[in-house]
RNA sequence: GGCCUUAUCGUCUAGCGGUUAGGACGGCGCCCUCUCACGGCGCAAACUCGGGUUCGAGUCCCGAUAAGGUCACCA
């Protein structure tokens, strides 16, 4: 057989060049000792996954962390999973995460181009030279072929796959091969493996340990009949050509190892390190799986975003599942920026984590309670402008009516928002207890907090009164105290007050009398703020009570202590 | 089903032959407190099951079981 000829028969690509101008086209990246060079390589199909969050992170920091480079791949082989626009989600959502990528796809970058299909010829080269060196064949079967092989496999329990007796198409002849060819058969170019699937080997898996791996024999396809190659192969070729020299991965990956391990062996590269990291797991009933895009919403990145957690917050947590020793360290130094943070590639778990959302709320909290009102007014401005109800979005803005379409928006505009800025910090700096000895932390995300401060706003005020006392008495108590309130009273004077009602309904007004004989009263004067609090606000649960009236002012707080006596 | 991987409180995990099995989240309780919180203190809560090896096993070995991954011209 003439290989030469064959090659030049199946791969008509007149780009191709000699393999010894790729090398120096990509040489090797001159860095310093133990840098290393990772990447992401995710394929553009729009949508972004927590997992892809994840092991960016996992990526990213080895990368800088060691001084090296961190780059963007687009694995765009697959045409059917493609979606315009995609690559720029990739790199919006990472980067709201704090992720950032050296270089790579739609950044400059020595070593690309960093979409597969744009990279054709350096394919079409090294299949060439495995057709030369009758390391790869073409097969000519179809997918009835396929399918006929592999029932005849699962029906006599073999092996399933295309190797050794089952591969129809490597031992053909010159002339079956250019018979098939004349005949306008599609083909695609395989692999001709030389391992055996009886043979182990122990590898090294930088978070797994060691594990053994069997050897190759499945005849992998590397380029598909429109001349695409495979997962397998680009990957082969591109970690070899954009030097990268750790591949932090999903372990989905770990089960066709053996093929990579062949391919980079048949092509002469030297094989990167691997880690491979486990996926992020959620209970669903009974049993654990993978957060799936289809059936979990906090599955996607936009997720986040949408609620309004806070990016740091996200990244918190991710760092705590990325790492078994993080969680000591942050509580340690809960000032440090994450980033100094000494990762390890073999502090990463070993088995599927599952997704905990109550402790990324946790995280959340004590984050958020970090920040002032000023930049929590920000940040709740940014969220509600792209996601918040036009109600909502109201807090923030004036809206903009047809007489400033006429006349441009004015002065007056400019101070309409300007004063609900004000007000707004005013509430944030109560809500989150600014100036405190110790914050509040109430706020999750800035869609509950959003939520959560409606009813300093009268279009948006609707309660549900729900007390733990008749209605009598809690006319009494409301009527009561709206007859004595004065705006004027300061903290104490008000809260004399509160305790002067409780005391004139026979409620306990000293806490430790009420607790010595609790039978003798209805309740304490916890019971009368209770009432007071679910009056103004329509919750039980809300911060300081005396200076949300003070924020509300006297009109306001009045009119809603008489709409709740009036819904009695 | 074959192959690979994993197995400590409800969850995330520490542990690397000798520990009262540690921490965090959550739960519960107490304290602080003029109301709601924050905070402080405390309690309950785990080594999947058998066999070995060893003076001694959560830790090493072998089985069983369970869970996860994977078996494409998808990545």
């Amino acid at each position: 057989m003439d290989w030469n000829k064959l090659a030049d028969a199946l791969i008509k690509d007149e780009n191709v060049k000699p393999l010894e101008e790729y090398e120096k086209q990509y040489p090797e990246r001159t860095l310093e000792k133990g840098a290393q060079v990772t990447r992401l390589a995710p394929s553009p199909t729009g949508f972004m996954h927590i997992g892809n969050l994840y092991v960016a992170l996992a990526n990213e920091r080895i990368a800088h962390q060691s001084g090296g480079v961190f780059y963007l791949r687009i694995e765009d082989t697959d045409e059917k999973r493609k979606v315009e626009g995609a690559v720029d989600v990739i790199h919006k959502s990472l980067k709201y995460f704090g992720v950032k990528f050296d270089e790579g796809a739609d950044l400059c970058g020595e070593y690309g181009p960093y979409y597969q299909r744009q990279r054709a010829e350096i394919y079409h080269a090294y299949a060439k030279e495995l057709i030369r060196q009758g390391l790869a064949y073409p097969c000519f079967c179809t997918e009835e072929d396929l399918e006929k092989i592999r029932e005849h496999q699962t029906e006599n329990k073999l092996l399933p796959g295309y190797y050794g007796e089952f591969a129809k198409c490597r031992d053909l002849t010159e002339e079956e091969i250019y018979a098939n060819l004349a005949a306008g058969k599609k083909y695609v170019i395989r692999l001709r493996s030389q391992g055996d699937v009886n043979v182990k080997h122990t590898f090294r898996d930088e978070v797994k340990g060691e594990i053994t791996v069997t050897e190759n024999n499945q005849d992998v396809v590397i380029l598909k009949s429109d001349g695409i190659p495979t997962y397998h192969f680009a990957h082969a070729i591109d970690d070899h050509f954009m030097r990268t020299t750790l591949v932090i991965r999903g372990e989905e990956w770990l089960s066709s190892l053996p093929i990579h391990i062949e391919l980079f062996k048949v092509l002469g590269f030297r094989l990167p390190k691997y880690g491979h990291n486990c996926s992020i797991q959620k209970i669903d009933g009974e049993t654990r799986r993978k957060l799936s895009k289809r059936k979990d919403p906090e599955a996607s990145l936009n997720y986040y975003r949408e609620q309004g957690y806070h990016p740091e917050a996200v990244r918190t947590y991710m760092m705590t599942l990325l790492n078994s020793n993080f969680e000591e360290w942050l509580l340690k130094n809960p000032e440090t920026p994450l980033d100094e943070f000494k990762y390890s590639i073999g502090k990463m778990g070993k088995s599927g984590a599952l997704f905990d959302i109550v402790k990324l709320n946790d995280i959340s909290k004590t984050y958020m309670a970090k920040l002032d009102e000023k930049e929590m007014y920000l940040f709740l401005k940014e969220w509600a402008d792209e996601f918040g109800t036009d109600t909502q979005k109201g807090y923030f803005t004036a809206p903009i009516d047809f007489e400033h379409i006429l006349n441009g928006v004015g002065e007056e505009f400019v101070q309409e928002n300007a004063k609900r800025e004000e007000y707004l910090c005013k509430v944030l700096a109560l809500c989150m207890g600014v100036g405190g000895k110790k914050r509040r932390k109430d706020f999750v995300c800035a869609k509950q907090a959003v939520e959560m401060i409606s009813y300093f706003f009268d279009e948006s005020f609707a309660p549900v009164y729900e007390y733990r006392f008749v209605k009598g008495t809690v006319r009494k108590v409301l009527q009561g105290f709206a007859e004595i309130y004065d705006e004027q009273d300061d903290n104490s004077a008000w809260f004399d007050k509160v305790k002067k009602v409780a005391g004139d309904n026979g409620f306990a007004t000293d806490m430790k009398a009420y607790k010595a004989n609790p039978e003798a009263y209805p309740g304490n004067v916890s019971d009368v703020a209770e009432m007071l609090r679910i009056a103004t606000t329509g919750l039980s649960n809300t911060p300081d009570l005396w200076t949300i009236m003070q924020i509300l002012g006297k009109e306001r707080t009045l009119a809603r202590l008489n709409a709740a006596i009036n819904a009695l």
